[in-house]
DNA sequence: AAAGCATGTCATTCT
DNA sequence: GCAGAATGACATGCT
């Protein structure tokens, strides 16, 4: 039995920390990292018990400085930190911003004749020489709803200085678009600009041909003039670059054919590059792997692809897709089960979901400017930062039809979803890494004449937003409770005084950390101070004392041989308030009465009325009398074995003493008399005895605390993993959406191409390729395959 | 009477 | 080196 008993409490503490380690396991770290504490401060911050070298350091710390170091409420302290620091970092929620670039397809500068009849056009389908990339990355907090889309756009424009300026200023002397930038809208895109530098967007993302010329120095004091300075050169085409454009491969002989695309005119600029952008931004662990695993995931999320999620917000989650680690069947049964768990936790928190969709719809109706499909931006109220702008890709179909397209639906998955996606479009090796000379018609185009995907685009009321705000919540209001219950800011005050004492044994402080002992404390401070008036606690327990009245208590007794009831004990031990477990069930079922130690005195029930209506003389009085009155062998029964010896012994004074005397005291009365040295043996059995005694039941309530927290820490770590697989698979349906449309955006490129005779290119025959240095191509299927072999064979053609 | 629990005690280690 | 705290192991008493 005493085994079961060993093996059941150590297998408690092991299996609860398992259960912590396997709790945040899953994904956890791939997703959020740096939001959740290391391991191994969850699993050492709420038992600190079992970090008792912490306790001497806290000292040194500023927030541990008023708790005693051997105080149980370090573990409360603990927890309360870690929870602070949670709701911290929640505040500042650390979800990567996620970046969508597009790029514009525009003509070759030196094949422009005119900007509407074009019977020669190009398509500029690069990035690498002509269109630069501009990285939009504000936050999202820093934007207004309203103002969106305009300073995405801006940023737009802007970005066309170098590659499209020609075009551009062409195009818009005719049309007129880009003349509305307003001095405030350049004044914005500057602001906007410093935005993103301030936000550690790097100072490459910028290197287009505009700022290189402002130079460094000037960003920082740029002033309308000098933004209207830029604007001039905007117009004028200042810094031309070279385009580049869409190659025809012959299928044969695998040269490169300057492919004249007619029907492409000045307006067709396409946006393959975006579609590069999503790529990437889809596929940012390879392609093939995502792609197949968004897909899983989409079949596996069965109608949910389509269907409006239910009020529940999520289907339940199919077995999430890893791109390293699947995971097996149990882990997804946990995950399922996690879910449904946190469902039942969350709280409703219809207020900010409101406001989350009204500020989604704002963001659903910025409008964008004709010939630009611009400005995805992202929510203002995501937590995650969305950036996807659409480089001035002007295409006249396009124009028309994906505003709308972006409107309904982009603007939906924008907005609506916190993505931990980082769609880089600063780093262009990305693109070459990840695609290479890959073709992603296949990936792409595999229904390719099924555009039902692309025309149904899922539309789906996002619950994720909510959910998160509710666990986050759930996480301030755990912490309000922690902060109420264990740590209020009088108690912190207090536990400072406790430094002094030490015997800063808090048994019931686990719960309230001030609690323990003010008794306690003025007790020992004063029998420290005083070594005449030895007023000191006087049962062992010194936890459990609260009673000052009786804490001021002296015992006058010791006579020799006159052996001392400790009625003291009395009041102090039945304090054991139970209400102080009332949250514990674990405890409801110990009922200790913890009077163990309590001599006969406490053991008559009148005791108690009539010593707390008694002035200390009278409880003296009364005391000679229970002295005399009681039973002899009820007395016997009731002493300790201790007491029991020292009564026989005839020691003079009584066992509280013997305990809790400071040493230079204790050594003091000891010299006082003349005892034998049986006498002071057992005298020294006795202290020893009773200071084991209580260090004994410090230690089992440490025990218990630390069963306790745990228990709390695994709860904990559960919600936080509910909650993250719930982002998880929000993100996996964002994933979702943006590969449906660069599907759509691919096919609206293929579909606006051209060969010399004005036909379209049969998508069954042809694809288009993307190029290490980020050219696209016109490919026949057969060179893809070909190709595919042979990555390193580069292909030349002629970039528009 | 056995099981289980709470508590006390001892031995040992650590601070 | 001592005092005392911490803790595992065991003993004891009670229900």
């Amino acid at each position: 039995m005493l085994y079961l008993k060993k093996y059941f409490t150590e297998g408690l503490i092991q299996f609860t920390i398992l259960l912590s380690l396997i709790g945040v396991r899953v994904d956890v770290d791939t997703y959020l990292n740096s939001q959740l504490p290391p391991l191994r401060e969850i699993i050492l911050g709420p038992s600190s018990a079992y970090t008792q070298t912490q306790f001497h350091n806290l000292r040194n710390t500023l927030d541990g400085y008023g708790i005693h170091p051997k105080s149980v409420d370090l573990d409360h302290f603990f927890a309360v930190r870690r929870l602070l620091n949670q709701v911290r970092s929640l505040d500042h929620l650390r979800v990567p911003s996620t970046e969508l670039n597009a790029w514009l397809v525009h003509r070759d500068p030196e094949t422009v004749v005119s900007a509407a009849s074009q019977s020669s056009p190009s398509i500029a389908l690069d990035n690498g020489g002509s269109l630069e990339d501009v990285n939009t990355s504000e936050p999202s907090t820093m934007r207004g709803a309203g103002n969106t889309s305009e300073s995405t756009y801006s940023l737009s424009g802007e970005d066309n200085l170098g590659a499209v300026a020609p075009e551009v200023s062409q195009e818009q002397d005719n049309r007129g678009s880009v003349d509305e930038l307003s001095k405030e809208d350049i004044d914005l895109i500057d602001i906007l600009w410093r935005q993103d530098i301030d936000l550690g967007a790097g100072r490459e993302v910028f290197n287009y041909s505009s700022r290189q010329k402002d130079g460094e120095g000037d960003k920082q004091n740029e002033s309308n003039e000098e933004a209207g300075v830029r604007e001039e050169n905007w117009r004028n085409g200042i810094n031309l670059q070279e385009g580049q454009g869409v190659t025809l491969v012959d299928g044969e002989t695998g040269e490169s054919i300057p492919e004249e695309l007619s029907s492409l005119g000045t307006q067709t600029s396409m946006s393959l590059q975006e579609c590069l952008r999503l790529l990437e931004a889809t596929f940012p662990f390879g392609e093939e792997s995502e792609f197949q695993a968004a897909d899983t995931a989409s079949e596996l999320g069965g109608p949910a692809e389509n269907a409006p999620s239910t009020s529940q917000g999520l289907s339940l989650p199919a077995p999430l897709p890893q791109p390293d680690a699947p995971l097996d069947l149990e882990q997804q049964w946990q995950d399922i089960m996690a879910i449904m768990e946190l469902q039942e936790m969350d709280v409703n928190n219809t207020a900010e979901n409101t406001n989350l969709n009204n500020n989604l719809n704002n963001t659903g109706t910025d409008t964008i400017e004709s010939g630009t499909v611009a400005s995805f931006a992202g929510s203002q109220s995501s937590l995650i930062n969305q950036d996807v702008s659409l480089h001035q890709a002007s295409l006249p179909s396009c124009s028309q039809e994906l505003p709308s397209l972006f409107n309904s639906e982009l603007d939906n998955s924008a907005g609506q979803q916190p993505t931990l996606l980082r769609l880089s479009s600063s780093n262009s090796s990305n693109i070459n890494s990840t695609f290479g000379v890959t073709n992603i018609t296949g990936l792409l185009l595999p229904p390719l004449n099924n555009t039902n995907n692309l025309t149904t685009p899922s539309v789906l009321p996002d619950p994720f937003v909510s959910l998160l705000e509710e666990s986050m919540l759930d996480e301030i209001s755990l912490l309000d409770l922690a902060m109420e219950e264990g740590f209020s800011q009088a108690q912190a005050s207090q536990l400072e005084d406790e430094l002094d004492s030490d015997s800063g044994l808090s048994l019931d402080s686990g719960h309230s950390p001030a609690s323990p002992s003010n008794s306690e404390t003025s007790c020992s401070s004063a029998a420290s101070s005083s070594s005449t008036s030895a007023t000191f606690s006087e049962e062992g327990a010194v936890g459990y004392s609260t009673d000052s009245e009786v804490a001021t208590a002296e015992t006058e007794e010791g006579a020799v041989g006159g052996y001392q009831p400790e009625y003291s004990k009395l009041c102090r031990m039945s304090y054991q308030d139970p209400s102080h477990f009332h949250n514990f069930p674990q405890l409801d079922s110990i009922n200790h009465n913890h009077t163990y130690n309590l001599p006969l005195a406490s053991s008559y029930p009148e005791q108690p009325q009539l010593f707390g209506s008694c002035s200390k003389k009278c409880r003296d009085k009364h005391l000679q009398q229970t002295k005399v009155h009681p039973p002899r062998e009820f007395i016997d029964k009731q002493m300790s074995r201790d007491e029991r010896r020292a009564r026989a012994m005839k020691i003079p004074f009584s066992n509280e003493k013997i305990v809790n005397l400071p040493v230079e005291e204790f050594n003091e009365l000891l010299s006082k008399h003349h005892l034998s040295e049986a006498q002071l043996s057992l005298i020294r059995d006795i202290r020893r005895r009773g200071k084991n005694k209580m260090a004994a039941q410090n230690c089992r309530k440490r025990k218990l605390d630390t069963i306790i927290n745990l228990e709390q820490g695994v709860q904990d770590l559960r919600r936080d993993k509910a909650r993250l697989l719930k982002e998880k698979m929000e993100c996996l349906r964002c994933l979702k959406q943006m590969k449906q449309k660069v599907q759509m955006l691919y096919q609206e490129v293929f579909s606006q191409l051209r060969d010399e005779e004005g036909r379209p290119y049969s998508a069954s025959e042809y694809c288009l390729q993307y190029t290490a240095d980020g050219s696209v191509l016109v490919t026949p299927r057969s060179m893809t395959l070909e190709q595919s072999r042979k990555p390193d064979k580069k292909p030349k053609d002629k970039k528009k």
